[in-house]
DNA sequence: AACTATTTATAAGA
DNA sequence: TTCTTATAAATAGTT
């Protein structure tokens, strides 16, 4: 009897020991990060991959889940370009909306000079939450005075061709030297890209 | 000692109770969500809520912590679009490059019909992968005969145009009756917007 | 909107 | 890079 109980006092004795150690070592492995940048360079490529594919799952998720359309566009420090869309036609109404308002802010401004890159980088959208108002407004005018623009909408055309001539070739201001080392996506397309864009903050 | 160790034998009896009860409930409270559309509309309404958040605080986490570029676009169902990214100039350096691509592909095709909606809708990030090698064989190109297509350029931005006003006002072929109904961003900007697209799958 | 039991994501280490 | 493990974080179901 005595033995008996013995053996159960060292059984419950054994579990608050597994307790309390696994309580210890909780705090001792793994703390919560804080949401800054990681200063470790291999830390920080080995999270962006992890993490790059957890946001596009996310994404993916949600769209299907939810039966909505989502687009996720990534472009690591080294300037490669990752990218989730539910759909063809996102990314297309994205930019057809934002060439849109450019072209009706310059109308709007009856605007003479040249748009200059400036001008382009500035545009995002940020500025697309007015665009149906802006439409709604200024599209009438936007046909009715196409005759006389034509050469007005050519020059900005110009001007961005330009601009992305210009920084041809660097990212970040560096020249990338290696162009053969790609990821491919969940479609199995290569998705590195080096979009010849000058890329600063 | 027959009282002790009885007392031992039912704490320890209650402790694989505890376990197993747990372990029971475990498959009755909740399962693992397949990944398909949910079928309720409130419950589905509810999750594209949690989980638009969530795709959201993660795309920002992934910005932050690995230095990159992020950016999120996500049309409800409704037809409401709420974005988030990392800086100013992500979307733009998307659009302008497919913007780019849209028109170098009329050069290169050498096509003098005018761009259709089905064109428009048919161009997404899929193919930008391909961008570079097309700015680079496609560019020069571009700057010397601009001159002689500066009508071909317009006609094209003309479609674009008539092609959004075509659709004006109505999301997934429903008009909107709703639109003071919105949710504010992290950055405390309305970003409801019904873009005046149709947007069918 | 809040709770909580569970699943999922992921930091650290190998 | 990929695997494992243990913890943190997200979230499905419920109130």
């Amino acid at each position: 009897m005595l033995l008996l109980t013995v053996i159960f006092l060292i059984i419950i004795i054994i579990l608050f020991f597994l307790f309390f150690c696994s309580e210890c070592t909780v705090k001792m492995v793994r703390e919560k990060i804080q949401i800054k940048k990681i200063d470790n360079l291999t830390a920080r490529q080995v999270t962006f991959s992890k993490r790059r594919r957890g946001v596009c799952k996310k994404a993916q998720e949600l769209s299907t889940l939810c039966d909505a359309e989502v687009a996720l566009i990534v472009f690591s420090a080294t300037g490669k370009l990752f990218h989730y869309s539910s759909s063809r036609k996102i990314i297309a109404v994205a930019c057809s909306a934002r060439c849109m308002r450019i072209r009706l802010l310059r109308y709007n401004r009856n605007c003479n000079r040249q748009l200059s890159g400036e001008d382009l980088q500035g545009l995002d959208m940020d500025e697309l939450m007015k665009l149906e108002k802006i439409v709604q407004g200024g599209l009438n005018s936007v046909v009715e005075t196409r005759e006389s623009k034509l050469l007005e909408e050519n020059a900005m055309l110009k001007q961005q061709a330009d601009f992305m001539q210009k920084s041809e070739g660097t990212v970040n201001g560096i020249h990338q030297s290696n162009p053969s080392e790609c990821i491919r996506n969940s479609h199995g397309y290569d998705t590195s890209l080096r979009l010849g864009l000058r890329f600063s903050n």
